[in-house]
DNA sequence: CTGAAAGCGCTTACAG
DNA sequence: CTGAAAGCGCTTACAG
């Protein structure tokens, strides 16, 4: 590997090393001629020079030096398993997909660091004092012990994601209470009234988050507030007395459409509801999630989590903090949008009569 | 944060640095005491020293120098699409899990890039010459074009998983074919001998080796060779005249069981099959694929393909590798195993009495 | 704006 | 085994 240098540079042009350090980091006080600028660009192009990465991190390590690269930040996958080959989360690979993405844009790169029990904070402790990272990304359960960790090692993190901790931090999240009432609206604007609710659980703040934004928007927009259509399929598995299908069909009267937030609980359910006779094959149904693989579930129609966003804007947040800028608002929101997949129309012309 | 270098250890202890440097990095030809030896390491651990990982690598990029680091591999994540936000791919991620956890190990850490356009591979290069990572790991469509530009730029490489290179490269891959034979062991040794084999296509080499693999043990374990009990789902969506069920309905005798390698497939299928009145409702189903996420077809038998295991064995041989270390056998497989949901059981006894 | 020097923490090569 | 020196490529601080 022939390494090329900013002395190479400079000697090749006949400059001082300074000038040619001055391109490549761009300092307010110093002005170079333009003309200058340009030669030493095409030059270091013309020459494939590449800053090496190791020796402006070792040289900006120096004690008392309050510049910083930002090359390298960290991504800390929070999960709760100790396997390692444990559930595999997409959540966490759209966020980095997103990340590296910006990530590239700013010529750093993602280092992704699993951490499952306290035993694995020594790698994020290693990383940081071996000089590995500039900063930190953080998905999954942050909560306060997690928090205090990472101001313990000065530095820069934004939390993705849904956290826990009580105290403020910088984080990025989709807007999960404009998912639910983005819902709410795209149903009662295709004329459903009746909507029925199903959940694959409530136990995570997403999940609340989405059916407050569904209550708070279900009225205003026109639909039944009928509590008996909203149903929580993990409470469900405990008592077990009807399947969900069952559930649905002794509504009365049955609904038009059928909200499930989770994309797993309408992957499972939507070909039975196809299958079946009668007024259920033609029930609209509407899910939530983050770009699923090919071939499963196109022709859902479902409200994108912009997950890939969510990293993208984490990385462009750390990256402001780590320059120093000021930033002031803690928690940023992504909307969600609708992606049709053919999943939803209007209710049957026999049914919205009966319903009205 | 305070740094604690080898010179601090050194004077702590009143030593030369070479001695302190001598036991973080064992040279062979050099014996240290080992009082000293323990001494320097009790001193290192209290004082809270962890090598610096930009100046190691600054300075072993000394031109005509053999040794490498070994802290900072990337992983390459081929894709087709260029949308920075599209499928998200579990395989990859439980690839990254295994090798992220071995490389922890080893004490080097996993960066992730994404390459999608021969635009990204800028990103590669760069990081290669701003002595970013001492290898690489690929995951994805790895062409011979990717295996060219791989050697052109002298770091160690593993392709993980199917690869599409006509040239012999170092690899680690699951043992597709054994999932096939496994597929067929299972099932015959429940005592199933009418199987249907539903693939979600032929395009990816995986998909083919599965049903090589399947064709191969089907005969030695007494299954039912019947060409007419395969499908191939994607062929399917053209023509269109039934569906899959129909399909199955059609076939006579009725399968017993059924045989669907790919986890998508089976996740539709199955809640379907279970609705349904009669002989389909009892067949068996068993599916392939890499731990899914929680409640989603846990109730399925799937023959685990161990892709986290292949992201293990992929750094390991990585890191044998970058050492220097001979390494003769280019092509690495890892074998499944089966792991028992409930969806395969003996045919029932009526059946099996029908299909003798 | 430019040049020459010192230093980041580690490794190498060589003299004791 | 130990010590003292030079160097990796870059940044900082300071003199011109």
């Amino acid at each position: 590997m022939e390494v090329v240098t900013q002395s190479h540079i400079a000697r090749e042009l006949g400059l001082s090393q300074s000038s040619v350090k001055a391109v490549f980091n761009p300092d307010p006080r110093i002005r170079l001629r333009p003309e200058t600028r340009r030669r030493i660009l095409t030059t270091a192009h013309k020459m494939g020079y590449v800053p090496h990465h190791a020796a402006r991190r070792l040289a900006r390590s120096r004690r008392h030096n309050k510049s910083t690269s930002f090359d390298q930040v960290g991504l800390i996958h929070l999960t709760q398993s100790d396997a390692r080959d444990s559930f595999v989360d997409p959540v966490c690979l759209a966020i980095m997909q997103g990340a590296e993405y910006e990530l590239s844009q700013l010529h750093a790169s993602l280092t992704f660091v699993r951490v499952s029990g306290s035993g694995d904070w020594d790698k994020v402790e290693r990383l940081t004092r071996a000089g590995g990272v500039d900063g930190w990304l953080i998905y999954g359960p942050a909560n306060d012990g997690v928090v205090d960790r990472l101001k313990r090692n000065k530095l820069p993190y934004v939390i993705l994601g849904d956290r826990s901790c009580t105290q403020p931090v910088y984080s990025v999240n989709v807007d999960n209470e404009a998912v639910g009432r983005l819902g709410a609206q795209h149903l009662a604007s295709l004329g459903h009234r009746r909507v029925a609710y199903m959940a694959g659980g409530m136990r995570f703040l997403f999940q609340r988050q989405i059916l407050d934004g569904y209550r708070n928007a279900r009225k205003e927009n026109g639909l039944d507030e009928d509590e008996r259509l909203f149903s929580d399929l993990s409470a469900w598995k405990v008592t077990g007395v009807k399947t969900p299908i069952e559930w649905l069909q002794s509504l009365d009267p049955m609904p038009t459409a059928v909200f499930m937030p989770e994309l797993g609980v309408a992957l499972s359910l939507q070909p039975v509801l196809k299958q079946l006779p009668g007024e259920l094959k033609a029930i609209s149904v509407l899910t939530c999630g983050c770009a699923p693989p090919d071939g499963i579930g196109p022709q859902l129609t479902r409200i994108d989590l912009p997950m890939s966003e969510v990293g993208c804007q984490g990385a462009l947040l750390l990256h402001r903090l780590a320059s120093g800028a000021r930033v002031e608002s803690a928690e940023m929101k992504i909307s969600p949008s609708l992606i049709e997949g053919g999943s939803t129309r209007p209710p049957s012309s026999s049914k919205s009569e009966t319903t009205q």
